[in-house]
RNA sequence: GGGCCUGUAGCUCAACGGUUAGAGCAGGCCGCUCAUAACGGCUUGGUUGGGGGUUCGAGUCCCUCCGGGCCUACCA
């Protein structure tokens, strides 16, 4: 069996419904995980959603529904995105699955007998209305100078019962993990503000909780349910099988990759393999911190109103030009910034003109030409000879991009698109219309070289584009079996019948009500 | 307060301390007609945020100022 990979991203609170943000995460981890797949490995991929926690149990009181009934239904949006957008995962997990349960109460018994977990107390500001604690600067001085929380509602001093974690006595063992493996973290500023993080002091962290109970109970102690990051973090583990990783999914620990938003790095490089060193269970081998998108350099938020649905952005674009912009024009693991303007601007550019209108030309010449069939390639000139050999430099170059450590997805997305533009520039200074009338063998040479390169080229972006790359292989005849990096190096087939070409990217419009959105 | 990152052509970004700072998109001109008004060629455009310093040589290193972003911290 080929070699396991294991990719997850993080699980989403459903606490509304999935924007652009979630979209991004899902689509990136998609990618990477298609292309693990076109390189022959054993992919495991995993999504899902994070749903237990005070603020969903309020939301649930408030609609007069159980937590499970809100977060059944709030889940199953992002499964729907998830869906929609073509992302492939094996699993999507929801932490009130009963195997989640199952192993995070597992690995809090091996946290527990390893002596990492001791019952202290939790103190704070806590506001009974809110059912939150609040940090002192986070409070304002309301009339009489009694204490307000930030919405208002009176706070009191706290003593609540908690496990702790003995997170301090990992302080050591992290910083030699950053250390030797630099790779764990990524991309290096995260790496670097981790570390700083940690050599400041860690901290005992609070485990549980008793202020509510839409939890994960903690074994043996009534009213006390597990703290969300012990939960939450444990669904990767929950996905190879755990407690069981003899198993039939234990072959997927550790993980390869957990894509993550940058908010959540601290939580995932630090408290995470925490957790993993005192049950003893081996660290995953990279945590890699995605940047924000950006609504043209503006931040998102509900009350400025630029919060937008992917759903409906991929159906007015198409979910593949919204997978390629996004990954194609986002440096992966900076920030970046999306317009609908931008998209258009992008997929015109590089889908329709570039690709779509090289692919429609051609494949249309053969169909007119060539009654339809590949044509017979010939004896290759130095045309020829140098456009499949800049193709398979590309493909080294795209591998690289993808499996050093640093995911450069946009990178990899500029090497394909740079030989589309040299196949472009093969077949306009081949002039195959004008070649036809003189030595019609040339021109079909020239006709099927091209066709040749675009099978390549469909195959190396396929990872981003699944459906529309598929597309282009049926109109060029090609097995489902013949699709990934190891059919690069078999040739198109003289000869064989090709379907009728229709276009693949059609030319985006702006809607003219979302003009400058 | 401490620390990190960043500011390069209208836009998005490249440039091991080394020849006249590059590319894509956008703009302009020309060509072509097979194609999704697409493609190809040529081309306009930058005192690399300001100032100072180190160096034979600085976008690249150092200092400082200005403008963004981020992490972190119990100064009222």
């Amino acid at each position: 069996m080929s070699e396991p990979y294991y990719i997850t991203t993080a699980i989403s609170y459903p606490n509304g419904r999935p924007h652009i943000g979630h979209a991004y995460e899902a689509i990136a981890a998609d990618a990477i995980a298609r292309f693990h797949r076109m390189l022959g490995r054993d992919v495991r991929f995993q999504t899902g959603t994070d749903e237990h926690g005070l603020k969903m149990a309020q939301t649930a009181r408030d609609r007069g529904i159980t937590p499970k009934e809100l977060s059944d239904e709030m889940s199953s949006y992002f499964k729907m995105m998830c869906d929609s957008l073509d992302i492939s995962y094996d699993r999507f997990i929801r932490t009130t699955d009963p195997d989640h349960k199952v192993s995070v109460q597992a690995l809090w018994r091996k946290m527990v007998d390893k002596g990492d977990i001791y019952l202290g107390r939790y103190e704070g500001w806590y506001s009974v209305r809110d059912e939150a604690f609040y940090d002192e600067k986070e409070l304002t001085t309301g009339e009489g100078g009694a204490r307000l929380s930030p919405q208002g509602t009176p706070v009191e001093w706290t003593v609540e019962e908690s496990w702790f974690f003995r997170l301090s006595a990992y302080q050591d063992r992290l910083l030699e993990l950053y250390r030797n493996h630099p790779e764990f973290i990524q991309p290096e500023g995260r790496r670097n503000e981790v570390i700083r993080f940690v050599e400041g002091g860690l901290s005992d962290l609070s485990a549980s909780r008793t202020s509510f109970d839409w939890g994960i109970p903690v074994p043996d102690s009534p009213g006390h349910v597990m703290y969300v990051w012990v939960d939450a973090l444990t669904n990767y583990l929950t996905g190879a099988g755990y407690p069981d990783l003899d198993g039939a999914l234990g072959k997927y620990w550790p993980a390869d990759v957990h894509v993550i938003g940058k908010d959540i790095v601290r939580f995932h490089a630090v408290y995470w393999p925490a957790f993993l060193m005192s049950a003893d269970v081996p660290l995953p081998k990279q945590v890699f911190g995605h940047g924000f998108l950006l609504h043209k350099g503006e931040k998102m938020s509900k009350s400025v109103g630029n919060v937008v649905d992917p759903i409906e952005l991929s159906a007015v674009f198409g979910v593949d030009q919204l997978r390629y912009f996004l990954l194609r024009e986002v440096s992966f693991g900076q920030d970046g910034s999306y317009s609908e303007d931008a998209i258009v601007t992008r997929c015109n550019a590089d889908l329709a003109n570039n690709l779509g209108n090289l692919a429609q030309r051609s494949l249309s010449m053969i169909a007119k030409n060539c009654d339809g069939k590949v044509p017979v390639p010939g004896d290759a000139t130095e045309a020829e000879t140098s456009l499949l050999s800049g193709i398979a430099a590309a493909e080294q170059a795209v591998r690289q991009h993808m499996t050093g450590g640093q995911l450069a997805i946009h990178s990899a997305l500029q090497v394909i698109w740079e030989q589309m533009s040299l196949t472009n520039q093969y077949f306009a200074e081949q002039q195959p219309w004008a070649v036809r009338k003189i030595d019609p063998a040339r021109a079909d040479m020239i006709l099927y070289y091209t066709a040749e390169a675009i099978r390549q080229l469909a195959i190396l972006a396929r990872w981003v584009m699944p459906s529309s790359c598929d597309k282009l292989l049926d109109l060029l005849a090609q097995k489902p079996d013949a699709r990934d990096f190891a059919a690069l190096s078999t040739r198109l087939e003289a000869g064989k019948d090709l379907p009728a070409p229709v276009p693949i990217f059609p030319r985006l419009e702006l809607a003219s009500d979302a003009k400058g959105n």
